[in-house]
RNA sequence: GGGCGGGUGGCGGAAUUGGCAGACGCGCUAGAUUUAGGAUCUAGUUCCCGUAAGGGAGUGGGGGUUCAAGUCCCCCCUCGCCCACCA
């Protein structure tokens, strides 16, 4: 037993002693280190960096990482200088909850994660630069996400404000827009509630329209753009006011994408948290409007955003004016109308808006037919929404809905009734957490002094090692404020006592700037190095998850322009290219642990390596999409990397240096052109299978044909893909380390040409026979060719020809009658 | 309800963007090798009829444009993701 496997081990690719010996050796020979301060051609390659949580990596940490290396390493066969860093969002509230748990400091915890991470990243062996390994939950880093914070305080673009926020009762703390899920947390699905809270936000919405245009000069895949643009949700309309009836003074602002059907609106609503709501109820209805808005203030949002629910609402009593048509209409308040969006106020117009048709027919409110497609009335059975031609509109009356939009708001600005204005869907982003594993806000509340920013000498503003978290839960109060020695402080302005923040900044304020930092993880002047910044970022590829679509890569952009407006950037976009690697399934669900469904990797590693594992991850499916596991389908790859290694040993003396078969020349090249590009356009699929091809050429072509130029170009083409099985090979070749320091071959054009090509014959679109003829011949050679094959004489015999297509080098279909 | 993607053999998936559908891999079948198994090598493998030569059908369904459609156009079914009363 014992003895067969000896035997069987000589014909066996040897993973894992190879593996280990190259780890050793780049190490060893600090191989992928490039000279950051002056490099030649610089490519930053980027993947998201990970949560060091106490599970090992998982399927979907090493398909973001291992293709990713590839690309990287392919780049690097082309001589760029390639950084690939790679560290830890290390802050949060997985650590924080298990550190609870388990009474383990978090800090603890996730020192000892991330540990055992590194060591299991580098048995991916990718090319990442551990000089500039960075933890975000090291005081060395987020005294510098402080620092930021406070240069977002001094431009005016972070704020403390009151208002109702998102709140996750089981978490403890509130939640920014994004990471409400269907009213849900993201991270526990507790339902979301509502709380008046004072919060620090920071002013996105500023940013809102740069966002918008930025979004055009990068190379992002278009559906990350697009949930971009939506979530941004940029309106263009009017802001009209209308004045009470009961007092002529006092107006209501209603915002419209659609002034051009103001002689339709026949009544208003407000949202029920409307400040107005109060003062203009009359008595009458006061009771009835009480109700509404303390039932409208209980209904959680996932109640809130339940399908077909009926639109309710009650009459405030009160009537508003339509400026236009000088009517009295009547105030309504509903829920369908969001507080938090636009004016909080709308004009109803129902024969032109599907929800306002909904209310009014609930409610017996008329309906007034404005628009139609011609001008003509067409009675309001149905709610047209298009555009059209304006009717029943004064003055405006037969025009087109576009022209009917610009002069109505232009009229509005003249008679100082209103004005052109945009709205947009996204809100200030709120970054205040209620929790402990965060870098603190670094603020200090004065008596005298009001709210005082820490000055940046005092940074890092650390947070107290000696507090047990587990007193600090149900209490109603930050943990922070549980430590008397970090809540008690002095003012930096006038020296008297003063109280700290207890908030914590939310984890994505660290990772919105953390690849500045890579370039130079330990750089004790500032919080990146300048010089190091302008000449490697902006980061030339990022690779991660689709999922941070509008939330890891919106705050990072916002980040990165504000601190360009300040001057302390030279670009604007973090990031110029951007990739989003695919899901990888079992049994075509996500994996997930309470599934019960997840691949380890380490199995796999372990019996392969990390070259056939990464590999197989490469070749099941295109990497944008992802694809479902098989335990089976890694023996194909096992098997392809066998057969290399059999076809190298057995080469060990070559009868030719460089290949003189024309058809095993013709091969190589296309395969050197395909593999390249397939491998650029992270078509790793694809490019894998072209080297397969190769390879089953190899196996099947006569062996003296065979150069040493077809196995070496055989093994760098591979090299980005099994970088520690390649290296090997390279070796066996006679080569001294390391293959990563050659050149990836150039195909030549002249061997992508043949002198014959195979045609196919159609006879009217149906293949018939296919034949050989030399690549130059003429169309009506072809032609004579194809008609005389016996085969084809059967299908047009007697018949008349009455057209010919030739395709050069592909077809010819004869269409017969 | 809106927006964006998809639907191709037993399975994962390929198809110079309109030009031989099913590359490559898994699985399966047969043969070689082997004491046997495994491994390896060779051949085959969309489906239907046929021993074969050959013929027919075929990319979710239906219609259309074209010499030629997986690919373009129209209608429908279906799955996935994102946003969901955004005025």
């Amino acid at each position: 037993m014992q003895e067969s496997k000896v035997q069987e081990d000589a014909q066996h690719y040897p993973h894992e002693q190879v593996e280990k010996k190259w780890r050793a050796y780049w190490q060893d020979h600090q191989l992928h280190k490039p000279d950051l301060d002056n490099p030649g051609d610089k490519l930053y390659t980027l993947v998201m960096f990970s949560y060091p949580s106490g599970d090992k990596l998982h399927c979907g940490h090493w398909y973001n990482f291992g293709p990713t290396d590839t690309w990287a390493r392919y780049h690097r066969l082309q001589g760029k200088d390639v950084f690939e860093p790679m560290g830890f969002d290390a802050f949060g509230l997985p650590a924080e909850n298990y550190a609870i748990q388990h009474g383990i400091h978090p800090h603890e915890s996730t020192q000892a994660n991330i540990n055992y991470m590194r060591k299991q990243l580098r048995e991916i062996g990718a090319m990442y630069d551990w000089r500039n390994e960075v933890d975000t939950s090291d005081p060395e880093y987020y005294q510098w996400t402080q620092w930021i914070f406070l240069q977002l305080y001094h431009m005016g673009l972070a704020y403390k404000k009151k208002s109702p926020v998102n709140w996750c009762p089981s978490c403890e703390t509130v939640l920014a827009n994004e990471q409400v899920i269907d009213g849900k947390c993201e991270r526990c699905d507790t339902p979301v509630v509502k709380k008046n809270l004072e919060q620090w936000f920071f002013k996105i919405t500023e940013y809102a329209e740069e966002l918008l245009e930025g979004l055009d000069r990068i190379d992002w895949p278009e559906k990350t753009k697009a949930m971009q643009r939506h979530w941004i949700g940029k309106s263009v309309g009017a802001e009209i006011l209308f004045p009470l009836a009961a007092n002529e003074e006092q107006t209501i602002r209603a915002f419209t994408t659609r002034p051009d059907t103001i002689f339709g609106a026949t009544y208003m609503v407000l949202a029920p948290e409307h400040p107005l709501v109060e003062d203009i109820t009359t008595e009458e209805q006061q009771d009835l409007v009480r109700d509404y808005v303390e039932k409208a203030d209980k209904t959680s949002d996932i109640e809130r955003l339940a399908e077909d629910r009926e639109k309710t609402g009650v009459f405030t009593g009160a009537y508003a004016i339509n400026p236009f048509t000088e009517e009295k209409i009547p105030i309504w308040i509903a829920d369908y109308v969001l507080y938090t969006y636009g004016t909080g106020a709308i004009m109803a117009v129902p024969a032109h808006d599907e929800r306002d048709y909904e209310f009014a027919q609930t409610y017996q409110l008329s309906i007034r037919e404005v628009i139609s497609p011609d001008g003509e009335s067409h009675g309001t059975d149905q709610c047209y929404t298009d555009y059209g031609m304006l009717l029943n509109s004064g003055e405006y009356s037969g025009m087109a809905s576009q022209e009917a939009i610009k002069r109505i708001a232009e009229d509005c600005e003249a008679r100082d009734i209103g004005r052109a204005s945009v709205q947009y869907r996204l809100r200030d982003w709120l970054i205040s957490r209620q929790r402990y594993w965060g870098a603190p806000i670094p603020i200090v509340y004065c008596d005298k002094c009001g709210t005082v920013p820490v000055p940046e000498d005092h940074l890092p503003v650390e947070l107290p090692r000696d507090l047990d978290l587990r007193n600090t839960r149900g209490t109603g109060v930050a943990p922070l404020g549980h430590s008397d020695e970090f809540v008690n402080t002095s003012c930096p302005e006038c020296g008297g006592t003063a109280r700290r923040e207890i908030d914590t900044m939310d984890t994505f304020v660290d990772s919105s700037w953390y690849f500045l930092r890579y370039v130079d993880a330990h750089y004790a002047d500032g919080p990146w190095n300048p010089n190091r910044v302008s000449t490697w970022l902006p980061v030339d590829q990022y690779v991660g998850g689709a999922e941070h679509a509008t939330m890891h890569l919106l705050y990072a952009r916002f980040v990165i322009k504000a601190l360009h407006d300040k001057g302390l950037l030279d670009f604007d976009e973090p990031f110029t290219r951007l990739v989003h690697q695919g899901v990888i399934t079992k049994d075509g669900a996500k994996m997930s642990k309470s599934r019960g469904n997840t691949v380890s990797p380490d199995e796999f590693i372990e019996q392969y390596g990390s070259d056939i594992f990464r590999m197989y991850l490469m070749f099941m499916g295109p990497y944008e999409e992802g694809g479902d596991w098989s335990d089976k389908g890694i023996v194909g790859i096992d098997r392809f990397v066998n057969r290399i290694w059999r076809l190298v040993q057995s080469f060990s003396e070559f009868t030719k240096e460089t290949c003189e078969d024309d058809t095993l020349l013709h091969i190589m090249h296309s395969t050197i052109k395909q593999v390249r590009e397939d491998t650029e356009s992270f078509k790793f699929n694809t490019a894998l299978s072209r080297i397969m091809e190769y390879v089953n050429t190899l196996y099947k072509a006569d062996e003296t044909e065979i150069a040493r130029e077809n196995l070496e170009t055989l093994v760098l083409l591979l090299a980005p893909f099994a970088p520690h099985f390649t290296e090997e090979l390279w070796e066996m070749l006679g080569h001294s380390p390391s293959i990563f320091e050659q050149r990836i071959p150039e195909y030549a054009e002249q061997y992508l040409q043949r002198s014959t090509v195979d045609m196919v014959v159609q006879v009217n679109g149906k293949v018939r026979d296919t034949f050989d003829i030399a690549a130059d011949s003429s169309e009506e050679e072809i032609k004579q060719a194809a008609m005389s094959l016996e085969k084809i004489q059967n299908y047009i015999d007697g018949k008349d020809v009455v057209k010919t297509i030739v395709i050069p080098g592909r077809l010819i279909n004869l269409v017969v009658k």
